[in-house]
DNA sequence: CGCCTGTTTGATCTACCTCAACTGCTGTGG
DNA sequence: CCACAGCAGTTGAGGTAGATCAAACAGGCG
């Protein structure tokens, strides 16, 4: 809102990344004491608004850099409008192409964001520098990649109710992840996202996915207490229903 | 069909990686002549005949590798036998997860390929040990994951319509690349898929493949003399079709 | 209170699927 | 050399899941 010269929503090395939240599980996560000291230097936090573009495909990526907290969405476009949800970034992921230098994306805040970024020319010099690093990187994108397919087969071969059920599941698993806890009936789950960002989630309209939760509903499988929050009456059911593709039995409380 | 010891179709050490025709594509192009003698020491070469298994969903992966020649596609499945195609792979293009157990995905074999194969644990010594061969599977993963994105937007948005005309034109792609030529009118291209294989990798059914290839046909945008060969007579009008994801003027002879 | 935005619900439409028959290769055996 | 399986592909007729268009509804917020 503020024409001034540059944007005023820097907040540069006051934290150390000693006491970073994702410090054991985001792209550093392998780095040693050592290397830290150099991510640390170059590092710079940025916060977006919920709506805010992070970056936008096809412009000049400048930086790179981690997810400290919120929820970023990747979008893919057709000229026409359509648009499809191609990543979901958590606390932790990271965003952003080394070695390419245009975004083959949009990147979204679909939450308040908080990021942890590099310049990329910077980071692809730490990278050089550092085997951990490029390990870390290595291995969060093929874990990223293995995710990308699961969600083709559901872009390509689900029904609508089998797409909303495995969207459920997903956070329901991450909900259920961070606090050490297994799935049980009647969690309950935070849902960031909008009709909307769900239907470009899972290919599908907001009418759709509407239709969908109230027939989860009416069938018992799920309470709707507030726009933002779900709790799973039957979670079991939730897991059959999806399809199994990502089907872990061991993450349901059975006992 | 023999039930004898080992399987017969090893062809061991007769090939030397110097002489190898992915060389400067595949996971070892950045590879030093000196890292290049303990991957000649470790490979081993193994054809697979169409239709053939390479690996299994949820089997324990044994061995990575690249493939040499001939056509792989991985798939993914839902119990009630629903398939999904999640990749497609040329030759030098790299199967298997390192620091991973258990396939994602089945790989099959789509015509005669030929792989060349490392035993996973051994793969990740060297992996280890070289710093060339990781950033070449960083990067090649990075590109692996763009292209997954671009996928999803075509089987989450599309129409039949313009998925098959995304599918064609990513064929003459790689063929327009393989010659070093641009896409010009009236250029022939190899589909080494069936209609079936085509169906899942669109997420479409066979009837639907077939009648956008007649209709795509019967409007002049193609030609086609057999089963296996397209013949692009409007190859610019394949390009408006499929929906610009990928579009790229450059790679059409427009002068 | 009344607006604005996100969501639900209803009625209809359509792209694609499903089921079914037919065509045309390609190979095999009489 | 022809007959005729056998299979991939095409074509047709009809059904349906999900899209589209439209209206009502709910909750925040100035």
């Amino acid at each position: 809102m503020n024409a001034l010269a540059t944007p005023p929503d820097l907040t540069e090395g006051l934290d150390k990344c000693s006491g970073c939240p994702i410090r054991n599980r985001a792209v550093c996560s392998y780095s040693s004491p050592a290397e830290l000291v150099a991510l640390d230097a170059a590092k710079f936090y940025r916060d977006y608004e919920p709506g805010q573009e992070i970056v936008g495909e096809g412009q000049p990526t400048a930086f790179v850099g981690s997810v400290v907290s919120g929820v970023v969405a990747l979008y893919k476009l057709l000229e026409d409008g359509r648009r499809q949800m191609v990543g979901l970034l958590f606390a932790s992921d990271f965003i952003g192409r080394p070695m390419r230098s245009l975004a083959p994306f949009d990147a979204v805040a679909i939450t308040p964001v908080r990021m942890c970024q590099f310049k990329r020319s910077q980071f692809e010099v730490l990278l050089a520098e550092s085997r951990s690093l490029e390990r870390r990187l290595l291995e969060m994108t093929l874990d990223e990649l293995d995710a990308s397919r699961a969600w083709m087969l559901l872009l390509g071969r689900k029904t609508a109710r089998e797409k909303l059920a495995s969207f459920l599941l997903m956070l329901a698993r991450r909900t259920a992840a961070l606090g050490n806890n297994p799935m049980r009936p009647g969690m309950q789950v935070q849902n960031p996202l909008t009709r909307e960002t769900i239907a470009d989630f899972l290919g599908l309209t907001i009418e759709t996915v509407s239709r969908q939760f109230t027939n989860l509903k009416s069938e018992g499988v799920l309470d709707l207490p507030s726009r933002q929050d779900v709790i799973l009456r039957d979670p079991a059911e939730l897991m059959r229903l999806a399809g199994e593709d990502d089907l872990d039995e061991s993450d349901l409380a059975s006992a």
